[in-house]
DNA sequence: GTCTATAGTTGGATAGAC
DNA sequence: GTCTATCCAACTATAGAC
């Protein structure tokens, strides 16, 4: 399954002598690459002749199809993070449809946001890559990206601060918002793949832990955080 | 031009038309604008140029007195990082000395490891900058940093593992070591200034946490958190 | 729709005057 | 120790042939 080094780069018959590949392969091609190269190094760090080697395409080609490299990194943003919160959304709906009148519960809730985006590829169909893209959005802002994240995390951060408040009522929405934050704070350091690399704390010898049993303990993790959080003098 | 909010532009003489700036202030000149820009922009974003526009110095100059690029990022990186490290080992270190045989609290050990990021300008003396600084080390990875990381990292997170399993000794190294990597993420998430770019989350009206206030969260979170990883089966 | 070729910038780094 | 001037490589983007 694609799990070298240099994964994006399939094997094709690298460019028929006529201008014979089509449109949408040389698209896919493109974003592949892009997804892989922004994720390791960056927006600033990669370069349109990077993607386009990679892809084994031109650089026109690129430029055709996209027109900017700004357009690209968007696009790349979009097909790789859309899927994971449509899919956050729709375990969020499903739990509340099937919910009482009390909600889903917080572990419930934690789950839904977090196992698209660390389980990865189990649930974004056929994207790969798209973990470490995302986490790029957290720490590599080019002016773009801000828009994108307002566009597309806005509403689904709405639903899920409303799900969060429902599901601990007895916290003040801004002890809600903080450990939020917090939650994603620690969800981006794992999808950014700084477990794997493992720079820190791993180096005790004890193996890396699986996507499941990763997910189970941030769910743990999460829920006892958001509990803890005690109103010290202006409870509301 | 610099028309902008450059808070690292101290206002000077600006290059007295002798070359008469002594060494010592125009490495201090470069490094801070260098700890500005590489924090805003990342490494890939931030040219030498821009490094010495700020700084009011000449390109030249940057080069005499840092030889290439990456020398001045490994520069900034230990003139930021170093005082936080420092001031983390030495709180850990009191906390141990003044504790009994149980050793200091898991709170305690969180807040000596949180509050010097955290808390930023009050317990590093005299350089800002440093958190943002400090946060594109999780995002932003040119290979020189690797090493960076590992020798500056790697005694510090040793003696907090060990901390942190002495206070809660209920839980095994590998959970420990996860816990401890969730903390750092949620750390980091805080100190790279993603709340107060307040993408999501904060529209909800409410004013933004102070230091303290987000510390003592912090901790209350990341106790709870760890605490609450339990084993499922595999209980060594 | 894809290519080759190139325009026009900007990058890091150096040489040599002072 | 700092400057001006400059080299050369790499970049984004476009023009025009096929």
């Amino acid at each position: 399954m694609r799990s070298d080094s240099s994964p994006s780069r399939v094997p094709m018959p690298a460019a028929g002598p006529r201008g014979g590949r089509d449109a949408s392969e040389t698209k896919e091609r493109l974003l592949d690459a892009a997804a892989q190269l922004f994720a390791e190094r960056g927006y600033a760090g990669t370069s349109m002749r990077a993607v386009t080697q990679a892809a084994g395409v031109s650089v026109s080609a690129a430029n055709y199809h996209f027109g900017t490299k700004e357009a690209l990194l968007l696009a790349t943003l979009g097909r790789t993070i859309l899927p994971v919160n449509q899919a956050r959304m729709e375990a969020l709906d499903a739990l509340e449809a099937r919910a009482g009148a009390a909600g889903p519960t917080l572990e419930q809730v934690l789950e839904a946001f977090l196992a698209p985006a660390v389980r990865g590829r189990d649930q974004a169909p056929g994207r790969d890559r798209f973990r470490e893209v995302a986490a790029r959005l957290y720490s590599d802002p080019p002016e773009v990206v801000t828009a994108f994240k307002e566009e597309n995390f806005g509403p689904l951060s709405a639903r899920f601060t409303a799900a969060f408040q429902r599901a601990v009522p007895d916290r003040n929405p801004r002890e809600i918002a903080v450990a939020f934050q917090l939650i994603v704070g620690m969800m981006v350091h794992v999808i950014s793949g700084q477990l794997e690399l493992g720079n820190i704390g791993f180096a005790a010898g004890s193996a890396l832990p699986s996507d499941e049993e990763l997910l189970d303990q941030m769910v743990r993790f999460g829920a006892a955080g958001m509990r803890s959080t005690v109103l010290r003098a202006e409870d509301t």
